[in-house]
DNA sequence: ACGAATGTTTACCACTTGGTAAGTGAACCG
DNA sequence: CGGTTCACTTACCAAGTGGTAAACATTCGT
């Protein structure tokens, strides 16, 4: 009776009660990013978790509240996945190169975060700005490091923020545009996605790189 | 009396009918384009038609057919956007930047009718295969004519779907992902979307065009 | 050991959902 | 003209929605 894993409740109250709220911010994300946040009832998300309804809203106030509390859950899961990339060693594009990686990968693995950011999108109002909110240090300093890169010649000179736009678009949409990839006969399988990331490498280095900085490169 | 345009109906019964059919996918269009079919009930389109839920379940046995009504509509209304494109003269690029331009100019004018296809991609399922099939012609027109330009040295050779995937996201995100620009700090204005189109258009040129034509076209 | 705080459940509610059934008035056709 | 078809409405309905109230069990502080 000692270790049965199911019942017994382990750790004290406070950590028990963090780990409810983990859990159902994780469904709540995978729902609502998969699905849509009107698409998934609060008796569905309480199903998957085998959990009544009541007690979602005894966490959060309401269907509204749980969706902030998962846009900052969101934005933390994509600073984790992101953040580390920008702070990695290596030449410019290198560096690039390894963010497009991890989109990639974060697209692969978890597409879900990725679907949900789209959705926030899509609602808008206040959900948006809670976002934008949560993910602007991030931005700040992606777009500084661009600036940095420019400056030094490494990329093409143009504005940062449109530049990251640009970037940031063509890597989700061919990440996670599966049915766009059927529509044109390509079955998103993961040799076809490692075959993509190589493509769309290719597409971003010719993009991006400053033509005399690539010379300089290739006649190293 | 004789000229009152609300109640008095025009036209045989048949046109009216086609007439009420065709108010009632464009509001649908627009509304599950911006807001999701989810987030849409029947009660909501019937009334910003001015109309009761029933008669549009009149036309359509159920919503679900409503939907891949809608979505024969906005696969019709892309090819007569995109369609005519293609079949404009001038050189591989120029062709290229004129498709690039009207995708803008639809997402500016018409943002649900590409919302609405994200959407579709979403739901997924039967009504994906449905847009995929529609669409089906189309985008063997587009990719025979990447074929065709590569085959012929202006543009960089390379897988022609992945090449369409990747300039379909590109310019589909970057006029679509309003959100993410503001997070950069960009306000979707006319003026700012001018900007970007330039941007964009310089971002896939350099990642396109093949670089011994653009050399020999510079040097004209 | 005991009362209080906490996390969860059962029971319930008003409202909305997609969908059905039956009725109504006008347009069409003989 | 008279009946039938058509486009649509009014009247419903069962299931599901987000949310409230209260009961209940466990764990905590004392």
């Amino acid at each position: 009776m000692a270790l049965v894993l199911t019942s017994p409740p382990k750790g004290s109250r406070a950590a028990r009660t963090r780990a409810t709220e983990d859990r159902i911010l994780s469904v709540a994300l995978e729902s609502f990013g998969l699905k849509g946040f009107d698409s998934v009832s609060l008796d569905d998300l309480a199903a998957d978790l085998g959990i009544t309804k009541q007690a979602i809203l005894y966490h959060w106030s309401s269907k509204r509240a749980l969706l902030d509390a998962v846009i900052d859950r969101a934005a933390l899961d994509l600073i984790i996945e992101f953040d580390g990339a920008l702070s990695e060693e290596g030449s410019g594009w290198s560096r690039i190169e390894s963010v497009v990686r991890r989109i990639f990968r974060v697209a692969m693995r978890r597409p879900e975060l990725l679907g949900f950011i789209r959705e926030i999108s899509r609602i808008g109002g206040d959900a948006s700005l809670r976002v934008t909110a949560d993910l602007d240090p991030f931005v700040s300093r992606a777009t500084a490091y661009f600036q940095r890169e420019m400056d030094e010649g490494r990329i093409r000179r143009c504005d940062p923020g449109l530049l990251l736009v640009s970037a940031y678009s063509t890597v989700l949409g061919a990440a996670t545009e599966v049915e766009v990839l059927r529509a044109v006969g390509i079955e998103p399988t993961l040799r076809s996605t490692v075959v993509r990331r190589r493509e769309l490498l290719a597409f971003l280095y010719a993009a991006m790189v400053a033509p005399e900085h690539a010379r300089a490169q290739a006649l190293r």
